[in-house]
RNA sequence: GUGGGUGUAGCUCAGCUGGCUAGAGCACCAGGUUGUGGCCCUGGUGGCCGCGGGUUCGAAUCCCGUCACUCACCCCA
């Protein structure tokens, strides 16, 4: 047993694994350029203040999930708990709201939450986020979630379906949560210990609730979008419309409403098999009053993250492959002393071409280094032996084919290059 | 925070109701070919049986505690 392990709920990824991430990268790159998004990287931590006043106070995110520490200047900081609020920091920190808009920005990397940790949830993960700040058109909407749509597909994933709401706006959003505790005071007896709480303290969080009792007060509940404003209530329409006319698969659920007391409008994930009892690969959805809330001019907005874990993990489970990564196609071996001199010379010649190549180190046997080169799956060795160097020549074989020849060094770079394809 | 499952070799696991020096497969190393891989054969390295305590003549095995992993609830990506 080794001393020292791995933190509750982080993980190693290993080189078996790679190829995933490096896939997923890709496709990301890709994606977002087509999109015209820019990367930015914001800090791992911020002010703690920043977290509490965007993410809310009464989410379970600040109430009981941040890691937060107190660094030697007596600042409280926080490792990031997500991606929005660091990007509108980073916007109008670099007046980047000067900018033209929509300023469209992307980035990947670790999100910090204490939970316990169970299949497609870590305390330290890795998300894909997207922001689109300045834009409150609906057609910026069915963009931002087009960018996680294509994402899905060019992974290979089959049977993707939008989970759609709309959460209303401060216009509509008060009434709606009125009617709605109305509603549920005449139903307390039936609701469970949780609800009574959220009853106050976050009354949209009622509606999903998983406890059996509290379903059929759910199903009855009134339903927000029949209590939206006009303009959301347009938005929603117009957002709706495109989607059907783009042939996107969407659900109506009532009952998504986000974890972070930040949205307005269109709130949405994407759902997915294979990451354990989690079904979201994606979450995101439109916040329209935290630029200002921040410090901002009044701004509109909307985003995504994506947790890069669960989408490896359902690939996985669905047996999507990544494209392989390359591997070194050329072994260089050696026996005797003067030939391990040649050999160098021989693997850094290959490695100006271009050409990955390694070689073998120690003494080992003639056996031991050709069951290196075939572990390693390389396409062709290299042999510098007693015989080799007395020639002048080298010996390149086959592994494929088994066929083995001389050459001098002059030819070596291309037959090399002919055999490694 | 709550509940279930599991901790034995690098990995996957077997070790029944407690009994001699704790096993297998894979992987690794070496040999079978003093210069030729994959397949095969032979041998080898490698374990305070998660940790601590208890019961017992005797504990990987039973009991208690603890830690970790894992799944689920909560919540979320």
């Amino acid at each position: 047993m080794t001393k020292y392990q791995s933190i509750t709920g982080t993980r190693d990824v290993l080189p078996e694994e790679q190829p995933y991430w490096r896939f997923i990268e890709k496709k990301i790159y890709e994606i977002t350029s087509l999109f015209g998004y820019q990367r930015v990287d914001p800090p791992i931590f911020e002010e703690t203040r920043l977290f509490i006043r965007s993410v809310g106070e009464t989410t379970d995110i600040v109430e009981k999930e941040m890691y937060t520490f107190v660094d030697k200047g007596d600042t409280s900081l926080t490792l990031r708990p997500e991606f929005t609020a660091g990007f509108i920091r980073l916007y109008l920190q670099n007046g980047m709201h000067m900018l033209p808009k929509p300023v469209k920005l992307f980035s990947m990397g670790p999100i910090f939450r204490f939970e316990r940790p169970q299949a497609g949830r870590f305390r330290q993960h890795t998300q894909f986020n997207v922001e689109a700040f300045g834009e409150q058109d609906s057609a910026m909407d069915v963009e931002v979630m087009s960018i996680a749509w294509q994402l899905y597909a060019e992974l290979g994933f089959r049977g993707l379906r939008f989970q759609l709401n709309s959460t209303g706006c401060p216009q509509c959003r008060p009434a709606y949560i009125e009617t709605l505790k109305a509603y549920y005071h005449t139903r307390l007896q039936e609701i469970c210990s949780d609800c009574k709480r959220r009853l106050d303290r976050n009354a949209l969080r009622l509606l999903d609730c998983k406890s059996p009792g509290c379903q059929p007060v759910i199903a009855a509940a009134p339903v927000i979008s029949q209590h939206l404003c006009s303009s959301c209530d347009d938005h929603f329409h117009h957002l709706t419309g495109y989607l059907d006319r783009l042939g996107r698969p969407y659900e109506i659920n009532h009952k998504l409403v986000r974890g972070l007391d930040y949205y307005s409008k269109t709130v949405f994930e994407v759902w997915v098999q294979g990451i354990g009892s989690q079904n979201a690969m994606c979450g995101g959805g439109r916040y329209d009053g935290l630029i200002e809330q921040l410090g901002g001019e009044p701004t509109p907005g909307i985003g995504f993250g994506s947790g890069i874990e669960r989408i490896i993990l359902s690939m996985k489970e669905q047996g999507l492959q990544p494209e392989p990564l390359p591997e070194p196609r050329v072994l260089v071996i050696y026996f005797g002393a003067k030939a391990k001199a040649r050999a160098m010379d021989l693997v850094f010649t290959l490695r100006n071409e271009k050409i990955p190549a390694l070689m073998s180190f120690g003494e080992k046997s003639f056996k031991a280094q050709m069951r290196d080169a075939n572990r390693m799956h390389a396409a062709c060795v290299l042999i510098l032996g007693d015989s080799e160097v007395e020639q002048g020549v080298i010996s390149i074989k086959d592994l494929r084919q088994g066929e083995q020849i001389q050459v001098t060094e002059a030819e070596m770079v291309n037959r090399v290059k002919n055999l490694i394809r």
